[in-house]
DNA sequence: TTGTATGCGTTATCAG
DNA sequence: CTGATAACGCATACAA
């Protein structure tokens, strides 16, 4: 408690040299001799010291802090979109192995992301997890790009926009439900918002209507359900479409949580899964084992997501050219679609 | 991008005041007059200014940050226990009303707690989700008492240790398995270490433990099975019981994994749930609603647990004294304990 | 109520 | 390779 923390200075002077020399030698500076370095860092030891980090940001440029900022408000249950735990898990790994601090933040959907992050220097940049609709990013991107801080939005990927990593929605969609079609599924619903103002939705919605026209099924409206993210969503959406006695044999949703709902729904309803209606999901969230059957999906890689997502910030901060990335999804076959 | 940050004294020079003044009116020190406030709030808004954090945390004793390290490797699938998520999102909403930032950092299990956040002034205070056992438990806990940061650890409430914050594990395994009891379940398996090394399920072994002897039920060994919370786990620890010719009509496990992955293990055996056999969680992890039958538990307040963590925490930093604090639980009846 | 002066603990720029 | 010395941007004791 009462004890005063050592400064460099106290190293220097237990250690015999200037305490701008501690500072090379601590931030391993190669101008500085073994021998030399040797008696800096016994000393630190010594006495317990610690660069105090808050002095080190106030006088250098780089700052090495990146702040996440996560928009929460999916639905009750669900604070933040539980895909985002993975992922920030994966961040906050790879982060620290690139010797990044990383502030975390929740913030409600409506509030402007560069308010609370702009211009107080706390962090290098920004990663952005969750917005609400396309709108909605745009609007937050601007007030972004003001401030000038680096910043990389997981979702969607933008041509030429390097801020922009997400994972190959399209081609996730298209394997997922060419394999329904490979299965002898005929009549494969979509669960999920296909408007424009759901940019990865959309791409989920292409890969879709791809794989049922390389097939040579036709795209019938009775079978999309729009439906965000959640269980009782999903539920919801499975159950209007009974209501209006649409015909399938399939469920593609655009995310695990609809799916998950959408299978109790029909259960609940009597048909079974999969050996009447096949059930693919998109996130692979731990719970996907979890369900009975174990649901069948389009698996999310989080570990690469957080690589780009850190590397393309790593290297805005660095002022270096940056490409969106896409990173490849994989289908991870349970029970829930029947082999 | 190349736009240099305003200061307080770009600030003062636009307002006509002191650099001094701009601090004080923006700390909204309550020696300024409102007529020199609203100009130096003015000027800050037409410059973009905002507080450069870092020197304000040189500067200042107190640095208004929070930082959570979360202990790893719990196992594959789950790199971080599932329930620490809920907790961390109550953390950081909490923690941001209060008006502390948070640095959010994975390490593993085996790393010691104090290395990194240690004497770097990175933050006020410390909040520790996952140990091993106990005995990792001390040895970190005299590292960080070394360092002489306030921290405060989550799972076990140790009488007369302030930092020390936790669910009532005892009288929640005592609600759960009275109510299994009530059901008419009266040969009951306890899943989970009961060991002393884990304080915490040695809690909910003792509530378990009273809840029997209560009602006239005796203490079984054969009904005891050792695991730790995944769901592979509890799938063996159920198999074990079987392999062993353990009769039982009821399961209780000391977290949702291990009861999820039981489930399942019955299930696949041909063990119907609820009908054969009962089954109750602890945790109430969000996935507890997605399993078939819906999992009942013991939930864990988050919300009150985080409001504990980060008090006690910002009591600790103020030198104020601490008490423990358990948190209450709440019984959640869902289908798998059918009733 | 406001201004002046000082220091927080580093890193960076110069000399030597 | 090492040592003075000057910032970094703010908060605060002290004086007015």
């Amino acid at each position: 408690m009462g004890v005063k923390r050592p400064t460099s200075f106290d190293i220097a002077a237990l250690a015999g040299v200037s305490q701008a020399t501690v500072s090379r030698a601590l931030s391993h500076s190669p101008a500085v001799s073994e021998e030399v370095r040797k008696r800096v860092f016994e000393a630190a030891q010594q006495l317990n010291y610690t660069v105090d980090v808050n002095a080190r940001k106030l006088r250098s440029k780089k700052i090495n802090t990146i702040a996440v900022l996560i928009s929460e408000d999916l639905d009750q249950d669900n604070p933040i979109n539980p895909f985002f735990v993975p992922l920030l898990g994966a961040i906050l790994k790879y982060a620290g192995q690139r010797g990044y601090d990383v502030l975390t933040s929740l913030q409600q959907q409506s509030a402007s992301w560069s308010n609370d992050y702009g211009f107080a220097r706390r962090a290098d940049g920004l990663i952005l997890l969750g917005y609400k609709d396309y709108d909605d990013y745009v609007r937050k991107a601007e007030g972004l790009s003001d401030i000038g801080e680096p910043w990389v939005v997981w979702g969607l990927v933008q041509p030429g926009a390097g801020h922009s990593v997400g994972s190959d929605n399209a081609q996730g969609a298209y394997e997922a439900v060419s394999h329904l079609i490979r299965l002898g599924r005929r009549r494969i619903a979509f669960l999920g918002e296909a408007s424009s103002s759901h940019p990865e939705f959309r791409d989920r919605y292409d890969g879709y209507a791809r794989a049922l026209r390389e097939n040579g099924l036709s795209l019938d409206d009775d079978l999309l359900a729009d439906c965000f993210i959640s269980r009782e969503d999903g539920a919801a959406a499975v159950a209007r479409l009974m209501t209006r006695g649409a015909e399938f044999d399939a469920v593609f949703a655009t995310a695990d949580l609809p799916a998950i709902g959408a299978m109790q729904a029909l259960q609940k309803q009597g048909r079974r899964v999969p050996q009447d209606v096949s059930v693919i999901g998109f996130d692979d969230l731990w719970a996907a084992a979890c369900t009975t059957p174990a649901l069948s999906t389009v698996r999310q890689d989080t570990t690469a997501a957080a690589r780009a997502l850190v590397d393309a910030l790593d290297r805005m901060i660095a002022n270096e050219p940056v490409e969106p990335v896409r990173v490849p999804t994989r289908l991870i076959i349970r029970e829930s679609c029947g082999g």
